[in-house]
This record gives C-alpha cells, structure tokens and sequence, in this order.
RNA sequence: GCAGGGGUGCCGGAGCGGUCAAACGGGCUAGGCUUAGGACCUAGUGGCUUAGUGCCUACGCAGGUUCGAACCCUGUCUCCUGCACCA
C-alpha cells in the first residue's frame, strides 16, 4: 500500500526547498493568475479549495508549457467576521469560544495552550496573526504550486495605502458621492447591524419595508397614514385609528403630524426633525373626518383594533375593494349596530360606505377581496393568518397583473407596476406625501435592543454612473476573455443596474476613509485592486518599506510611471534601485492574465474590480481574463456547520490526499459546475489512482528504446491524439475532459495495447512513459514526482509539457482496429444465437466492390445535400448507373438514418487485405478457422448483405 | 419579488440541430483471473425482434419550426442559487 500522505509530504518538502514556484522576473513570457483571497474563518474546507486547485492544475500546465507563472494567495480580513469573533471571544461566548478551541485544537496539544491562545483572540489582530500560518499550511497540503513569499493581508499596511491611493483617485474623479441611505440600526448599539447582530437573524431575516406616508389634512394637522401600496389611494373609503391607542401629535418640520408615538420615535432615526407637542386618544378621533389628499375626498374615520402603533405610523387607509383586511373590518362594522354604538357612530353613516373599484387583476372582478373572503371562507377579523395570506395573494396579483382603472384619475389605464412608483413620486412631489422606513417584523439586537430603521445621511457612495466610468468599463469588459462566454451577458446586465454603492461603514476592520475617519471602506470595494500588490509584496517586506513611504506618489510612480525615479526616490526616501526594481516587477506580472473565481462574485466583487481597474490603471493593465467554477456541495447539500457536513482540509488531507482530491474535482465535474462531493465516490477515486499509480510505475520500470512495432499503429495514433486533445483541453481550462484522458482513456488504450504487446512491451512502456507522466504533472504532481524520480533527477513540475507526433495520428489504423473488434463482437453475438460453441470454420466476406465506391462517393454528396433527387441523380451520372435498382432502395434508408453510414469507408482490396493479415488474431481468438473471401467472388446470399467495413458472417 | 441556472438511463453526469439508445465514471448481472478478498479483464444492463448490422419507445410536460430536435422557438410545471453595515 502506498502512503500517499508521506509521498505527498516528500514532495511538497522539496518543492519548498527549492524554491521552485518562487518566481521573479525574467526573459520568459509571464502569466499571471489569481484567485480571490480567502477570508481568515478559522479552518478551510473543499468549497476553499476547489478554486485554488482548480487554478493550480491550470497554472501548472501553463508553466509546463514554457510561460513563467506567478500564482500568489492572500489573505481578507476586512469587515465585520474577525471583528465579530474576537468581540464573541471578549464577551465570553461560549459557543464562539469551543467553535475555535476546536479550530486550534489541531494544531496545539496542550489544552491550557489551547485556552490561552483562543483568549488571545480577543485581539483580531493576534486572531489573524495564529490562523494565517495555518491557513497557509493548509493550502500546502493541495501540493499547490503558489509564492508564498507575495503573501499579505488587507490589513496590512501597504493594503491599506493602496486602498487609500485608489480611493484618492476616486475623489479625484469623482466617483464619490454622499448621501442619505436607510440601515437596520440597534437603538442600544448606536450603530448600523448586520444580520448577525439580530436575534434570529439568520433564519427569519429582517427587511427594510419602504412605507408611504399620506397626509390626511385633519383640522390643522395631518394624520398621517402609512401604506405600503400608494397606488391604492383612490379606493380609500375610510382611516383606521386603534381607539385605544394614545396618538401624539408632533412638529415634524413646519408641519404638525397625528401620529403612534413609537412612530415619532423612529422618525428621529429617519432625518426628520420631531418635536412631540401632545397627546390625543384615539377614542377622540373616531367618527371624525379628515381630507384625502389628491382625490380630495373626506373619509371618516373608524376603529380598528389591528391598527398596530409599532408599524408604520399606526395609523392606516382604508381601501377595502384591494385589501381584505380592511373589507373585512369595514364588514363588521357595518353587520354590527352594537360594535357602532360602542364606540358612538352613525350607523346609517357606515352601512352608506361603498366600495370604490381601482385594480382590475387578472381573474378578478371589481372587489378582489370581497371575492376572495369569500371564496376562502374567511368570517372573521380574528383569522388573521388566512386575512394575511390573502392580502398577500392579492397584492402580488394585483402588482403584477393589475391595470389602474378609470376611476384612477390620471393613472388610469397604467399597469399597476408602472402607477406605484409613479403615484409615489407625485405625491413625494407635491409633498402629498412623505417616506417612512420600518422594518418588516418586531426584532431585537443580541443585547436586546429595539431594531429600527435608520437614514445616515452622510454616507458614502461609489458612484458607478458617473460621467465615463461605465464606458471606461465597458471597454475593458469587451477586451477580456470571459470562460464560460455565457457569463458576458451578465456582466453587461450588472454594470447596466449598477447604481450607487455604500462603500463605508461604520464597523468592521479595514482601511478609514480617507475623507472622513468615522467610516472604514466596506470589505468588497477595499479589494478591487489588491492583485497589483502581489508584483510588490515580497519586495516591499525586503526592503522594509514603511507608511512614510507608501504615499500617493509611490503608487502613482510605479503604477502609473508618473514622475521621475530620481526625484520620486528622493522625496519618498526609497533607494533608486529599490523602487526601479519594483516598478520593473510591476510592469513585468502586470495586468492580471487570469482571475479564477465563484460565479456568484460576479456580480459584486468581479464587476467592481473592472470598475477599479478602469478607474485607476492605464488601460494596458486592464485584466485579460476571468474564469468561473460552480459552487460546492458536500452528500448533496450545501455545505454548513449546522448540518455538519463541513469537510475541512485537514481531513480531506488525512483521509485522502492532495491527488485524489484534485483527480476527484477535476473529474468529477465540468470547472463552472457544481461539484458535489460524495465519500463514497472519492473513495473510489483513491482506489482508482493507487491502481494507477501501480501501472505507472510498471511503465517506467520496464522500458526499451526502439521501433514501435506496427500493430501499435492504432495504440499510437490515439495515444498521440490523447497528448494533443488534452493540450487542448487545458488551453481552454476544460480540466474535466483532461482528466478524463490521462485518468482513464490512456491507461485503457495502454492495457488493450499491453494485452497483445508480448515481447514488445518494453519499447511500447518506452514510447509512452515520459510523455504520460508528464501530462500526470498538472493534475497529480505529487504521483508524477514520484514516478517520475525512478527515471530522473529534475523536477516534472518543471519539466516540458510533451509533444505530439502528428504524423502518427492515424484515423485509418483506429478504423482497422475497430473493424476487427467490431468484427469479433459480431461473431460472438452470432455465435451464441446459434448456439454453436466451436466452430469449424468461420467465412468472412468483404463487401462487393462497387459498394465501396457508392458509399465514398455517397459521403461526399451528403455533405453538400440532403435531397434525396439531387443525390440520385449525380449517381446516376456516373457508373452507380448500373446498381441504380439497389441504389434507390439504399438511399432513402440511409437517409432516414444517418446512423448507417459508416464513419470511414477503404477500398475493397484494403479491407481485404487487412483483414487477411489480421487473421490471425480472429483465429487465435476463436480457435478455428477463418477464411476470407470478397462478395464478388462468393455465391453465397448473405454474401451480399456485406457492407464497407461490415464484412458478412458465416459460420460453420 | 427581482436576477441567473437546471430538469437526460439504476445513480453522478456528457451531448446543445444529423455517425445518439446516449461519452466518461459508478452500480448491478453473468463469465474469467485469484487459496480467499481486493484489484483487474470480458460481455450484458429501455422494449421487442433476429444467423448479427432490424424495428419501436425515450432526454420534465404540451405545442411549434425543420427533410431531420435531447439540442432551436413558444407556453407550462418543477427544482436550485444569489439578492445583508455577509464575504
């Protein structure tokens, strides 16, 4: 048994010792390719590894093919996870605590060790500091062939700097912007959160509910409803005031407004200016009647118990044609003198309210819920669930199927999708109206602090319409290779949504604004431009460059080539050779020739990196290339802790190994799939390699140079085409489809090949072992080393990516071979149907002559037509003439089933031919004797049923 | 809701207008090899037929375009993914 993990280890030791994958510049044509760098978690697992891998095997072929290869790996710590780790740590959370105890305990014996070292991260800094090293070590254990030496942090000083310059250039363009934007915001807090500061956050999210606010005049206030459908404003018949509920009325600007007082609360949060100057109970406004705005109608107002002071304004219109919650308080109100008596209104006054009809909805008549209760048999306000989903059916009907009709005014006639944002705006305009945020259910912080809706209005955006950007980006778009293609469209569709982006917070780790030290730049805009680093990173660590020196013009200088070297040295202090050396490196790895990443940053992180670099670098440096892998499951289902189906790189390491893993992935599944991972199926994996592993070895240890003897024809041919076909595999990154050949197509041609080779194996094991284990490299370095050690003293890894014999790609030769295994299944199958177990002898008879000549000239003709009239009659121009009554039978079937032609058609004397040479091995196989004739000559009427390549069979 | 991607054999999954009853892998059945197990090899694995290369039915469902469709178009059902002061 082979023991995988200290092979592994072997090589990666040498690898490292070397210093083979440390890269610098030199003569030879660079690439450049990067993966997203990882956020620090704790423990990787398959889902990291899958893209680093997946760029290793890709990397490694280019490498093998002669170009010099930098591929870096970096490190995010930005936002809010580290942050929010090290405050669980500091706020002894238990379960925080054990999850990281059980990171660390891998790596550390001591338990006490443990424990103090899980204390320590209370300090993200020493957090990152402990799991970096780690991580590293991790991604080791893949066998990947990455410069460790370029590592950094975004943490890191020269991150931030970076950082910083690019934004400076953002100001400078213009690309910044500040402005109000609505946030989940802890009272207690003080700040903005997320949702993992929310109890039950992350199973039952929290929504940011856009409410419109109309203002009913009301004496010399407005009540203020609030509503979630402006466009249904002309169907009001009514308010809602909870009778028990104690109002305030507040200054809210110059206007004086009626609303909950949990309401003006929050309207604090939301740039307003609220001073309460009453109080008024809702019993006092009862049977009252304010003044719709626009529609100009007055609307009485009435109780409801389910107008809560928590939503909106606590305060809601009435529109009971669309809403079934109001028909059915209406209704009750309406069936019931006593309810109206209670709370002292005119009877007669409420049982005149009729609906108004607005939304004609597909399937629905002027009331949508009336129809509705009814047909859910809804009796009661009480029935609260059933009202809800209701309303809810209605209004998604309503939204999207819904025209506005005549009795809509201006908006008659509009598509209920279009008169919502068109009637909000209106309102918004002649200040009808105003706009108020809530969130979509009751929720607390973990400190169990009340969550509202808060507007900063000095946040900080990324401008993505301003002048020429989009253009600028458009232009580097079109100009990059995109793999799979289909993903261009998406691109074009995001940069075409892509409006204002927050790009600061208030929490989390990072780099400060530079224009306003109370934000710190939002972990996906801080790394848009952080590939640039890594042409520096080493360089800057050797020459302890500081933040002294790391100023605008440094980037300016060696990205830009702004300024000279003499007079930019000086004034940062920076040794003119040192700073030469690292704009030479930067302009040598520069631009980034390849990005490997999920499908699902393409949208965000992907489109902001061409966004930045269109921003900021000359267009030369514009990226080459992005490619997409699909997302990891593991037993079929995404991968989670809760689940407990997470399969770390440790264990993926002990159980398995880097070369399963990476034989595994490659072949398991197409790059841009989804890759599921199955235990079972790896296992198998694992046993298929150590099958392999042992046949390479066999290979290589039995060798001897000279001629490959003939009946290796169609052996070599497909072996060549294999070395061709799996070049141009990985050109194109279709790694599955080269697994495919090194994993299973070549050692299957191998072993037909070995069945027959005899005395001829060593010089076949010859023609094919250092080419094959060659093309191993990429896909299993860690096998190829070892094998490859046995015959040499270099590296593989570094070794020549192997050429193909193109003259002795041989299509005949696989023919014939095929013809003689077709051959000899067809015999077996008649064999057995006739039930005869040892033949006398078996007659094998070549198709007639000028069957030959139709079928080569038949395949010419289909190539050109499909009409049956157009073939027949350029055969009958020529000598066919004399078969035509067998011709117009074939051509019809042949038609009807291409199927039937076949692939390649010889001559009659070749196949004749070949076959008598070949003999041997059919007699050999069935033990008797074959003899072999041509149709012309045989009297036999199966004789004629031979077709080109399907010789008749008789046996005897 | 918006956006994107799928539905193919016992399973995973290729194919994306004609050499398709469907690559490749796995499972299962039979046979070989083997002390046994494993590994490996050979054949079979939609139905029906047959001294073989034949016919029929199939690629979510329903229509359409075409000489020809798993592949293109339309509708429909259904599954998955993303949409956060997450990264």
């Amino acid at each position: 048994m082979v023991d995988f993990k200290a092979l592994q280890d072997k090589w990666q030791k040498k690898w490292a010792k070397e210093k083979i994958f440390e890269t610098e510049v030199n003569k030879k044509k660079k690439f450049f390719i990067t993966i997203p760098y990882p956020y620090i978690s704790g423990s990787l697992h398959i889902g990291h590894a899958r893209v680093v891998t997946e760029a290793d095997v890709y990397s490694r072929y280019l490498r093998m093919n002669g170009k010099n290869v930098l591929y870096p790996i970096a490190f995010h710590i930005s936002g809010t996870p580290v942050l929010g780790i090290s405050m669980a740590i500091k706020n002894k959370d238990k379960k925080k605590i054990e999850l990281y105890k059980s990171y660390v305990k891998p790596y550390i014996k001591d338990r006490k060790e443990i424990e103090k070292i899980v204390n320590s991260f209370k300090d993200p800094k020493k957090l990152v500091e402990f799991f970096i090293p780690k991580m590293i070590n991790e991604f080791s254990t893949l066998g990947l062939a990455v410069d460790w030496r370029r590592s950094f942090t975004s943490g890191d000083l020269i991150h931030q700097k970076l950082v910083e310059w690019q934004f400076g250039k953002y100001k400078e363009k213009n690309y910044l912007i500040q402005g109000k934007y609505p946030v989940l915001y802890s009272k207690t807090l003080g700040n903005a959160v997320g949702e993992d500061d929310i109890i039950d956050g992350d199973i039952n999210p929290v929504d940011k509910l856009e409410f419109t606010l109309l203002k009913f005049k009301y004496k010399d206030a407005f009540l203020v409803a609030a509503t979630l459908r402006p466009e249904t404003m002309y169907g009001q018949t009514n308010m809602w005031i909870h009778p028990d509920v104690e109002y305030v009325q507040a200054k809210i600007g110059n206007e004086k407004w009626i609303i909950s007082k949990e309401c003006a609360e929050k309207l604090k949060f939301q740039d307003k200016d609220v001073k309460i100057i009453g109080k008024l109970s809702g019993k006092s406004l009862l049977g009252k009647s304010c003044m719709a705005p626009v529609i100009n109608r007055r609307v009485i107002i009435l109780p409801s118990l389910h107008c809560n002071p928590n939503v909106g304004t606590g305060i809601v219109t009435s529109v009971p044609s669309d809403a079934p919650f109001d028909w059915m308080a209406l209704k009750e109100l309406q069936d019931s003198d006593e309810l109206c008596k209670k709370y002292n209104l005119d009877c007669n006054a409420i049982k005149k309210i009729k609906l108004i009809p607005i939304i004609k909805s597909k399937g629905y008549g002027d009331f949508p819920s009336v129809e509705i209760i009814k047909k859910r048999e809804i009796t009661s306000l009480d029935q609260h669930e059933k009202l809800q989903k209701a309303t809810q059916e209605i209004y998604k009907l309503g939204f999207h199927t819904g025209t506005m009709i005549e009795t809509c005014g201006k908006y008659a006639g509009m598509k209920v999708i279009e008169a919502k944002e068109e009637i909000k705006n209106d309102l918004l305009k002649t200040k009808k109206a105003d706009i108020m945020y809530d969130t979509s259910r009751d929720s607390k912080s973990r400190d169990g602090g009340e969550i509202i809706v808060a507007i900063l209005d000095n946040q900080w955006f990324i401008d993505f319409n301003a002048k020429g950007w989009k253009k600028e980006a458009h232009d580097c778009l079109n100009k990059m290779d995109i793999l799979p293609e289909k993903f261009r469209k998406q691109f074009e569709d995001t940069f075409s949504w892509l409006d204002k982006r927050p790009c600061a917070r208030k929490r989390g780790l990072g780099t400060k604004f530079p224009y306003d030290k109370d934000w710190v730049i939002e972990s996906l805009s801080d790394s848009t431009l952080y590939m640039t680093l890594y042409t520096l990173a080493d360089k800057i660590k050797k020459f302890k460059i500081g933040e002294s020196q790391l100023k605008p013009e440094f980037f300016d200088y060696v990205y830009l080539g702004q300024g000279k070297l003499k007079n930019i040295a000086k004034k940062l202090g920076i040794p003119e050779k040192q700073l030469a050396e690292m704009k030479e490196s930067f302009d040598y790895w520069y631009p980034n020739d390849h990005r490997h990443t999920f499908i699902s940053h393409l949208s965000n992180h992907l489109s902001f990196m061409i966004f930045a670099h269109a921003a900021c670098l000359q267009k030369k440096n514009w990226p080459k290339k992005i490619s997409f892998h699909g997302m990891v499951l593991s037993g079929g289902v995404k991968m989670s802790k809760s689940k407990g189906n997470v399969v770390t790189l440790l264990e993926v390491n002990n159980l398995y190994g880097a070369d399963t893993f990476r034989a595994f992935l490659c072949n398991s599944t197409s790059v841009d799939s989804i890759l599921n991972w199955e235990t079972s199926e790896v296992e198998k994996m694992k046993n298929h390699l150590l099958s392999l592993f042992a046949l390479c070895h066999e290979i290589i240890g039995n060798r001897k140079s000279g001629k490959l003897n003939v009946k290796f024809a169609a052996f070599a041919s497909k072996f060549e085409s294999s070395v061709k076909q799996s070049g141009e595999y990985l050109d194109k990154m279709n790694l599955r489809d080269y697994a495919n050949i090194v994993l299973h197509a070549i050692p299957r041609i191998y072993r037909k090949a070995k069945a027959v080779a005899d005395d001829d194996l060593p010089v076949l094991n010859d023609y094919i072992a250092e080419r094959y284990i060659k093309m191993l490299a990429p896909l299993l370095p860690h096998y190829a080393e070892e094998i490859w050690s046995v015959a040499n003293k270099d590296f593989v890894s570094l070794a020549a990516w192997p050429k193909y014999n193109k003259s002795k790609i041989d299509p005949v030769a696989e023919f014939k071979e095929e013809l003689i295994e077709n051959l000899s299944t067809d015999i077996k199958r008649i064999l057995k149907l006739v039930k005869v177990e040892k033949p006398k002898k078996i007659n094998l008879i070549v198709a007639l002559g000028w069957r030959y000549n139709f079928f080569t000239m038949f395949k010419e003709l289909i190539e050109k037509t499909h009409d049956m009239k157009a073939i027949l009659n350029s055969m009958m121009k020529t000598d066919m003439k004399r078969y035509s009554k067998e011709i117009v039978k074939l051509i019809p079937s042949l038609l009807k089933d291409v199927s039937k032609i076949p692939h390649m058609v010889l001559d009659q004397d070749t196949e004749y031919d070949f076959l008598s040479q070949n003999k041997n091995l059919l007699e050999k196989e069935f033990n008797t004797k074959i003899n072999i004739m041509k149709a012309d000559e045989s009297k036999e009427p199966k004789a004629r049923q031979a077709a080109p390549g399907k010789p008749a069979i008789l046996v005897e």
